[in-house]
RNA sequence: GCCGAUGUAGCUCAGUCGGUAGAGCAACUGAUUCGUAAUCAGUAGGUCGGCGGUUCGAUUCCGCCCAUCGGCUCCA
């Protein structure tokens, strides 16, 4: 007879198989009423499970994070049920959680369009409302295929048919509506409160763009309507953080359609490139590296040979002249392969880094392309690093010690860090590959980083570290790699004279920080909402006059800053001082400054800040003293 | 590249069930010289994404193309 331990401790025991619902009732009405699931020895199960042995139980409300799993979990399966009630010839395959809801994947004769999605919640409203009970049942395999073959659901049939035959299936019944799963599930519909779908798009089956297209619902579910609001509150208020948007409101680049996935800069934006690229650059000279530069147009056979011709030909733009095809580089290792053999390298010149800011152009399909986050030409704060197989451990760690010191100068503290492994297509010796996974592996423990495993991930010439941040919309953005490659300098002909006098391949890292600066800037641009740090802001310092005759005060004040550095503007036209202010904090410009003729009778200014602080009268030396501390300390 | 949506003035957007378009802001001109998030008045501004078709007539309907947006696939 089974003894149930609760996760306080306290055990209680039954004389008769019990359910997990049973078992809440017996702690309390509440409880019973609240329950969704429950977890048995950590597996989850439905509050319908009956345990016949001792075991541990943990009733799941939707207080739990599973709790609020599965109340997505089951409103995917309240979506289908209304799709198949009101497109009787709809199929449904595959309807998972995700972050923050769930979506769910049909076969449908056409696409669905935004009034059907109406239609759709209504009536998931409504079944919601008849708090359906949903019931679990078990069947074998072969009777699973034959049970979804009969109702002509074929792509359920062919999932089952990839599960081993010997297993038992569950199936979960609301309504009219059957349909595979490992639940578990709410006990009836009831306990769906507060979801919404949001958006349809085309999903290839299984993943596989050779497939046919399917179409996808996507819909979000929260504990109650309250979470719901909150979830999309949160959607506008990061909607409002657009790059794209912010970008063209503070004049910071275009895109146009002339140049698709290419960014025009414009003045402001291209002050934050030049402070970053500024930044990195003296960054990278105190660490070791040099600086180098590449030409933009090289020959295709040098791309063959570095193996980027076979695997992303048809993404490399090119061009030709004279009978010779040429490749726009869509990366910079080759070109910096070409300086290294340049001369007879030593071991004793190891490790050789060098950096470029290169412009990569790389034919990314249309589809694809998203503001400056994913674009066609971009530039890379790249470098290379030429080692003997001994030093890798001590590069790849100074690395890491470097990028977690930029990100953290940019104000982001919370790092993803990956490995990724060989992919199916590759080049080089499996050997290779089990030596270089090992060095990654090695480089991440010894800096004691919490690492995930992402298998088959690797770029095709060597496994990579990557690290990723998460913006404001939850999106992680991958930034820095670091790549281990034993290949490509071998293909490409690189050597040095070891201290035996023979000839060795050196080890090559490609590595970069921020990766892309255009996305980088993007990135910033989300996180700040526009409002970027001092030592970032494109304009630092607005000074603004109140009437004419402090026009000329006005342009000592300026000249005072910059002559100390500072980005600094004028605004000397005739509107009123709260007009001004209001342009110049939209724009998000961090100080702003007001002389009138107080200030300009005791040299002195008015400032105040973008979020509308009031910091009194200062002298022109406090001002100054003031930006500069917070440039250095590259406050946010 | 695939699925869907969208494309109107510099920006944000309205509109035309087929009869060559409108607002606010910005720009320009004038007045106003003002103390911390929008001073007032006037003027000008558009091959309605591109090309083709249907039509007496297309920004509107149809087709193709381009770009953008949301996904999918991809991402050296």
């Amino acid at each position: 007879m089974p003894r149930i331990t609760l996760p306080d401790g306290s055990g209680r025991d039954f004389d008769h198989p019990v359910s997990v619902v049973d078992v809440a009732a017996s702690i309390g009405p509440g409880l019973a009423k609240a329950a969704l699931a429950g977890k048995v020895d950590g597996r989850l199960v439905d509050l319908a499970h009956t345990m016949d042995e001792d075991c541990e139980l943990a009733i799941v409300t939707e207080r739990d994070e599973e709790g609020l799993d599965v109340i997505r979990h089951s409103t995917a399966h309240l979506l289908a049920q209304a799709v198949k009630e009101l497109f009787p010839a709809a199929q449904v395959t595959i309807g998972p959680t995700i972050d923050n809801g769930f979506y769910y994947d049909f076969s449908y004769q056409r696409p669905f369009t935004p009034e059907d999605l109406e239609a759709i919640e209504k009536r998931m409203a409504e079944l919601a409302s008849q708090d359906l009970p949903v019931a679990r049942s078990v069947k074998s395999r072969d009777d699973a295929v034959a049970y979804f073959r009969g109702i002509g659901e074929a792509y359920k049939a062919e999932i089952i048919e990839s599960i081993p035959a010997n297993e038992d299936l569950s199936l979960y019944t609301q309504g009219e509506f059957t349909d595979l799963c490992r639940g578990p599930h709410v006990p009836s519909t009831g306990k769906l409160k507060a979801f919404k779908l949001m958006k349809v798009a085309g999903a290839y089956w299984r993943g596989d763009s050779s497939n046919e297209m399917l179409q996808r619902i996507y819909g979000t579910a929260w504990r109650d309507k309250k979470e719901l609001k909150r979830y999309l509150n949160r959607l506008a208020e990061a909607e409002k953080r657009d790059h794209r948007k912010i970008g063209k409101a503070l004049d910071l680049f275009h895109t146009q359609e002339e140049a698709p996935g290419m960014v025009f800069w414009h003045d402001k934006g291209w002050r934050i490139y030049l402070v970053i690229q500024q930044y990195v650059r003296d960054k990278l000279r105190d660490n070791g590296y040099q600086e180098v530069h590449t030409p933009q147009v090289i020959d295709r056979v040098l791309w063959e040979k570095s193996g980027h011709w076979d695997k992303f030909g048809d993404m490399i733009f090119t061009t030709h002249s004279e009978n010779r095809d040429y490749a726009i580089k869509p990366m910079n290792c080759p070109a910096h392969i070409q300086i290294y053999n340049h001369g007879l390298r030593s071991y004793r010149d190891l490790p050789l880094r060098l950096a470029e800011f290169g412009s990569c152009h790389r034919n990314e399909p249309s589809g694809a392309l998203h503001g400056l986050m994913r674009v066609r030409n971009f530039v890379q704060d790249d470098a290379h690093i030429f080692c003997t197989e001994g030093q890798i451990l001590s590069e790849v760690s100074d690395f890491i010690d470097l990028l977690f010191e930029v990100y953290r100068d940019f104000g982001f503290e919370e790092v993803l860090v990956k490995l990724s492994t060989r992919p199916e297509q590759r080049v080089g010796a499996d050997e290779l590959w089990d030596k270089a996974e090992q060095s990654l592996e090695d480089a991440l423990n010894h800096k004691r980083l919490d690492w995930e495993l992402q298998p088959g991930e690797g770029a095709f010439y060597g496994p990579k570290i990557e690290f990723s941040l998460r913006d404001c919309l939850d999106r992680v953005w991958q930034l820095g790699t670091i790549q281990l490659d034993f290949s490509m300098p071998g293909r490409l002909d690189a050597e040095y004279v070891a201290e035996d006098n023979t000839r060795k391949t050196p080890v090559m890292l490609h590595r970069a920080i921020l990766g892309s600066l255009e996305r980088f800037i993007g990135i910033l641009i989300e996180h700040y909402a526009g409002a970027m740090p001092l030592w970032l802001s494109p304009v630092q310092v607005m000074v603004m006059n109140i009437t004419d005759r402090q026009a000329g005060y006005v342009e000592k004040v300026a000249r005072f800053l910059d002559e100390r550095g500072f980005r600094v503007e004028m605004d000397l036209r005739n509107e009123k001082i709260g007009f001004k202010i209001r342009e110049h904090t939209l724009t998000r410009v961090p100080y702003l400054v007001v002389v009138g003729d107080r200030e300009m009778e005791n040299d002195s200014v008015a400032l105040r800040t973008r979020g509308g602080e009031d910091l009194g009268t200062v002298s022109l030396d406090e001002l100054a003293e003031r930006l500069g501390r917070e440039v250095a300390a590259r406050s946010a």
